[in-house]
DNA sequence: TCAAAAGTGTTAGATTTACACCCATGA
DNA sequence: TCATGGGTGTAAATCTAACACTTTTGA
């Protein structure tokens, strides 16, 4: 059967966004682009959908091949279609971002793919249309960080408070109030207290919390 | 040149969601599958992208030539790639939203799309994945409503405070408090009162307002 | 002993919500 | 004259934002 063969097929591809949390700064992962057109310029890393794979399969295939990671926190950003927004071809193009825990990551696949992580606010100019696909990424991030646990998905396991507000503070692009951040986090009770203490960022030593994913199913008030 | 040709192309299609508000209620325009597969099933109305037109300029045909209206207030919803999603072949469609006031639009494009307004809330099942469309084209919009003027896309030039309200409550899905409505209405200045009276929805009469447009970009400051 | 980050409450102001009656008119 | 939708203000409650000092400890 071929019902549509009248009309044209064209290439889809999808890009994905990277975000990253490291030094208390925002960054994205980056890479030199390793074909043509484009070859040497920044870019982010994508790939084309096959025939027998959904967007998203193909976006978490990508990510998979660059991270080694499975699972990891990911949304569609959306497609970008401008009929000349690829130098060499008609290709549409699907955004994805995906937030990952930078130390979960290996360094080693990251210098096998030559990658590199960027801080958000000097991020140079990228191959194609990316830089639009970044700031739109960027944009749905902040919105959804402020209303879904999305931010453990960028942190250790184990964190500090205030590791969580340079977090928000890095996102948003703004800072915080100390004082009513915690306030606002002691009514998550799914943002449990451990017993354990971080002594690597201070020497008085920080108390290390961690996000109990079960308690918030059962009761989801997100709002910060 | 074809540098991508050891990847395999795919038909890509849009599909819009028309958004109106008619007696107070949120409708959307659909209709009977003209074409094989799922003839004669509830469809969105779409159409496949051509090799050189972009996906928003492919949206803008679709509308215009199921609307006869341009520069109608348009947004991308999302692409959606699920490998069978379409019982045909591969096809991955982007899916938008637009608005349109329903008496701008004329009957007779209407019967000779064969196509019909249904209440948001009645809504039938429909061909493939388009309810999951609708459903997220809503969700979007609702967000939208409340930090942008986009309600006035969905009304007639002169309008009622009533209407406009009646508009809020049929996109929200809830009652809201006609004194408080009112009050932050009165605080947009963009909101214009005219010397204007509807006498059909009362026998008092109602004063009409107008969006100026003009006055909102110089000072946006939306907020419902 | 001191520098550096952790931790902790209160108050004023702004925003939000709840709520009920009179008005004008055509039928 | 009365039924119908138009139009108006206040007060309580909630939420938000501003703000400064003590604690601990390793160097």
């Amino acid at each position: 059967m071929t019902f549509y063969k009248e009309h044209s097929k064209v290439w889809v591809s999808v890009d994905v966004i990277i975000f990253g949390f490291d030094e208390s700064k925002l960054k994205i992962l980056i890479g030199r682009r390793q074909m043509d057109p484009g070859r040497g310029e920044w870019s982010l890393y994508g790939g084309f959908v096959g025939a027998d794979e959904s967007l998203d399969d193909a976006a978490s295939r990508v990510l998979f091949g660059l991270t080694g990671l499975r699972n990891l926190y990911m949304r569609q950003v959306g497609a970008f279609g401008s009929v000349d927004r690829d130098p060499g071809e008609r290709v549409i193009s699907v955004a994805y971002y995906a937030l990952i825990n930078v130390s979960d990551y290996s360094e080693k696949l990251r210098n096998e793919h030559g990658l590199e992580w960027v801080e958000i606010n000097r991020m140079p100019q990228l191959y194609s249309d990316h830089n639009k696909m970044v700031k739109m990424a960027l944009k749905m991030m902040r919105q959804k960080i402020k209303t879904a646990p999305i931010s453990f998905s960028l942190l250790p396991q184990l964190f500090t408070l205030t590791q969580l507000q340079r977090l928000y503070e890095a996102v948003l692009g703004e800072e915080v109030d100390k004082r009513n951040f915690r306030k606002r986090i002691k009514e998550m009770d799914f943002i449990e207290k451990t017993e354990l203490i971080d002594k690597k960022s201070s020497k008085r030593g920080a108390a290390l919390y961690r996000f109990n994913k079960k308690a918030y199913n059962e009761d989801p008030n997100f709002k910060l």
